[in-house]
DNA sequence: GCTATGACCAGCA
DNA sequence: GTGCTGGCCATAG
């Protein structure tokens, strides 16, 4: 808490999404359950729509769906960019698919 | 104020 | 086990 009040859902998107810490991942439903809203998960996922333009920026590859699948690398200035940021992490990632996904699974502390 | 959309999730055939 | 449909919440037009 003690935090002002944002500009609304999506900068708690991105306040969620920068807890992530190096080398961890997390998904749209735990952010969204994050933030209070489990069911909107599909509003975390535009909310990353417009993340390029948060700042700081938002490490929206390190957010992934619930199978741990880059469901959201087309969006990054190319698809492949997304993998390799978390194979930059030392996340490996097979067939645009986390492996160990639970593993770097990183869980949000309320 | 209503309709359409969105990088999802869960249930059902 | 795989595929698809519905629901859910919030923002933009």
């Amino acid at each position: 808490m003690a935090k002002k009040d944002n500009t609304g859902f999506f900068e708690k998107v991105y306040d969620a999404a920068r807890e992530i810490p190096y080398g961890k991942v997390s998904t749209y439903g735990a952010i969204a359950a994050k933030i209070g809203s489990p069911k909107a998960a599909r509003m975390v996922g535009w909310a990353m729509n417009g993340s390029h333009a948060a700042f700081p920026p938002v490490p929206a590859h390190r957010v992934v769906n619930r199978n741990g699948l880059l469901t959201g690398k087309n969006h990054f200035e190319y698809p492949e960019k997304m993998e390799e940021l978390l194979e930059e992490e030392g996340i490996m990632v097979r067939n645009n698919k986390i492996i160990d996904f639970k593993e770097v699974l990183y869980v949000f502390n309320d």
